[in-house]
DNA sequence: CCGGCCACCTGCGGGC
DNA sequence: TGCCCGCAGGTGGCCG
């Protein structure tokens, strides 16, 4: 489900819960995630733990302690909360991490293809996050850095903005979405794109991350914020699951074509 | 090293 | 109603 704005606005809706406080126990009802949630080392690790941080690299919520840090990832359908413990689990809510203060967050996610992997104090050195491309709101991800890569690439230019080597954060939707408006086609060759195109991409990525950060993402289905309200940047979507309907520049048949088995979406009279 | 494909899992909507 | 199929926001790992 969540790409990067869903995921920095599950981190914004649960920071303020979480800041300060300790924790005081875990319970994992279903340990079967992308990778075992590792049970024993947690209820080691964690009670008592104070909560000094929470952050977010790529589509990781990173919650530190002064124990050490979880890594939490949210897969294609996972969401998280913060409740009073008294409310009941549901089918897909398998951990809490309950707190002092009587509240508990919970964390829900049906596909388990998400992760709940503790990772010590280097949390940045961890397999999961060493590897990855910079943020793409940040200053260094630029049209240059973009081009010089890109130029490197005989991929399609959807799939090269999708890998988190190049940049993190950018999924199926906002890929369609920012190549949209930077005129993009997505099945360019990304070294056929001029530095122009690129400059263009990258100013329409994060143009495009920060407006859906801003509307608390995008809820197609079971995406909700952390006060269990959806996000609302689904009525902004201007190609991402509109085939058929009219370019809203030119007015043609938006089109879809799998492209690296996902789906995308896209204008021909738009994008070259 | 790079690119392409698969797998992991459940729920939902559409067609019959 | 009910069953079956295809599809879904991600990404590590394997293969050639």
């Amino acid at each position: 489900m969540p790409e990067l704005p869903e995921v920095e606005t599950t981190k914004n809706g649960i920071m303020p819960h979480l800041a300060e406080q300790t924790i005081d126990s875990i319970v994992v009802r279903n340990a079967k995630l992308r990778w075992p949630v590792p049970s024993r080392m947690l209820k080691k690790q964690l009670p008592g733990a104070k909560i000094t941080d929470v952050s977010r690299r790529a589509k990781y919520i990173l919650i530190t302690t002064n124990q050490g840090t979880l890594i939490v990832h949210l897969g294609m359908s996972g969401s998280i909360r913060v409740l009073d413990k008294s409310v009941k689990p549901e089918k897909h809510d398998h951990i809490d991490l309950l707190l002092k203060n009587g509240a508990v967050l919970r964390y829900r996610d049906p596909r388990r293809f998400g992760a709940f992997v503790w990772a010590g104090n280097t949390p940045l050195q961890h397999p999961l996050l060493a590897e990855l491309g910079p943020e793409p709101l940040q200053a260094s991800f630029n049209g240059k850095y973009l081009y010089t890569l890109a130029q490197k690439s005989k991929r399609a230019i959807k799939l090269f903005i999708m890998d988190h080597h190049i940049v993190v954060g950018v999924g199926n939707i906002y890929a369609s979405e920012s190549l949209f408006l930077a005129h993009i086609h997505p099945k360019r060759i990304s070294n056929t794109l001029t530095l122009t195109e690129c400059n263009q991409l990258c100013k329409t990525i994060k143009q495009v991350l920060k407006q859906a950060i801003k509307s608390g993402g995008t809820t197609l289905q079971d995406f909700q914020q952390a006060d269990g309200k959806p996000g609302y940047f689904k009525q902004k979507l201007l190609v991402y699951k509109k085939q058929g309907e009219p370019c809203s520049y030119c007015g043609s048949q938006i089109k879809s074509e799998i492209i690296g088995q996902r789906n995308s979406f896209y204008c021909t009279r738009c994008q070259k």
